[in-house]
DNA sequence: CCCGTGACGACAT
DNA sequence: TATGTCGCCACGG
């Protein structure tokens, strides 16, 4: 574990996000250990998409359910994924938030 | 080696 | 509740 880099932790996690759940970059970041560090998630995700297996950063947001990767998929492609899978998404806000949430502490109980 | 940047988050006002 | 400011750390130049 502490062999491979700190991206490839996030995408790891990232990839362990089950379909129909999100969670949050802060989340991803507490779970690795680098609790205030939640920039560095999502700056990951940014090289995620180098990364293979590609890594699901549709389902990765920030601590309010808004889709603020959004922008970096390019329109609304990832409302339409995530919708997709069963989440609801409303004017970039993920609706039922709480309800989606998927979080690495609790879900992977380490 | 120093500086700026960034898909966030918590706290202060 | 809303807005502003600071901290956090990895990466590129």
């Amino acid at each position: 574990m502490e062999d491979i880099n700190f991206f490839e932790k996030v995408y790891q996690v990232a990839r362990l996000i089950p379909p129909g759940r999100v969670t949050s970059y802060g989340a991803i970041a507490a779970y690795l250990g680098t609790k205030g560090s939640s920039r560095m998630v999502g700056w990951a995700m940014q090289a995620a998409g180098n990364a293979k297996p590609a890594v699901p950063a549709h389902r990765v947001v920030n601590r309010q359910g808004l889709l603020t990767a959004k922008a970096h998929f390019g329109g609304n492609r990832m409302a339409a994924m995530l919708e997709s899978e069963g989440v609801k998404v409303v004017d970039d806000q993920i609706q039922d938030f709480k309800t989606v949430f998927w979080d690495p502490m609790v879900e992977l109980a380490l």
